[in-house]
DNA sequence: AAAATAATATACCAATTGGTATATTATTTA
DNA sequence: TAAATAATATACCAATTGGTATATTATTTT
């Protein structure tokens, strides 16, 4: 790895929660170059403007957010219990929420609509795929016999990525993390009785 | 009511729109100024700062919406079904949400957190307050004895709240109102299987 | 180690930012 | 209707905005 991508990646990882706290508008090239201790001349020689630099930074967010769930999923094989523990991660969220600025998806998602296309398509896209993805887990379920059949996988996927992004939503406007809590305690119960067999 | 009452009326419903379409930060005075057709001096005559202008419009904002659902609500007596009432008008949410900018409480939510105290302290005291009617609401229903009195009406509320707020959410950014009705659809049949005696 | 190249710093730019003092025009009040 | 007052327009301000051309410094390659 050369220094310019070294460069590149120290912009992005420092810049990322500020991107993310404050939106595009309100970060400017000053926020930037204050927090990483560089200039002008290092930032536009790593990033062809604002813009790219607010995508890299979304996507790390996004990325190291995904990679986080992902492992904690990886301490089951069933696909019964990945889904527990979705709900799971989201009990404890506020804490890893709050030290990154929130949640990139609820606030880049608030924050670009109507203002910048190009990273709202990003963030309807990763909404897309991770809906797409935990609808597999159900179906996998199925196959296993550890899902009823009968059950809708893509409705449940959509019914429980909102539920939670809700949560996200007012724990993080509320400050109080309960919201997270009780509502992913009400998926839980509705996994029992109406996904396990 | 005076001319720079009129005035001042004319402003924050030209720019109520705006504000919550853009946010804060990406709302200039020339956002302004161009959209009423004013001038900065008619602008500053009647608010202090951009900041009050904001916040003015975050009021109308809601006040519209809250009154909104409450005439939507008035079309009965019973609280159940003022329930039934408040998801029936998320339903139909979205075009009202796309014609005044998106909704209010997520918009200003987002975009006040760690950014104007001031305003989003208004956004937590409006979300309070709305779940705590809610949670009255159920209580009604169970003294007119519609309502199971093993409920726990803030624990239900709560919900309700987080569930709506999470469909507006995913609606708004994934635009597909599909979600509002799927959400609202399941609250429905709570309401019919966990709330009605 | 020298030459070539890549990466970063410096100094600057025009445009825009929120805001203000004052001049001008409307509206009230007497 | 004239005087007093209230409301709006004009012209300006310093500071900040995102961005760039060029100079300087590191890092590779030969």
């Amino acid at each position: 790895m050369n220094k310019a991508l070294k460069t590149r990646k120290y912009i992005i990882e420092t810049v990322a929660p500020i991107f993310n706290k404050k939106g595009y508008a309100a970060t400017s090239m000053f926020d930037i170059t204050n927090a990483t201790g560089l200039t002008k001349g290092a930032i536009y020689g790593n990033f062809e403007n604002k813009e790219a630099i607010a995508m890299a930074a979304f996507e790390k967010n996004v990325n190291e957010l995904l990679k986080k769930i992902t492992l904690h999923q990886n301490q089951s094989d069933s696909p019964l219990q990945k889904l527990f523990l979705i709900t799971d991660f989201y009990k404890n969220y506020e804490d890893y929420n709050k030290s990154h600025g929130g949640c990139p998806i609820l606030n880049i998602g608030v924050d670009a609509n109507n203002q910048n296309f190009t990273l709202l398509e990003r963030v309807q896209y990763i909404i897309h795929k991770t809906q797409k993805s935990i609808a597999k887990l159900v179906e996998r379920g199925k196959e296993k016999g550890e899902i009823k059949l009968s059950v809708d996988s893509d409705k449940f996927s959509k019914l429980l990525y909102t539920k939670i992004q809700g949560a996200v939503f007012m724990s993080q406007t509320m400050q109080d993390k309960s919201y997270l809590i009780e509502v992913t305690n009400e998926i839980d119960s509705i996994i029992n009785s109406e996904l396990k067999k």
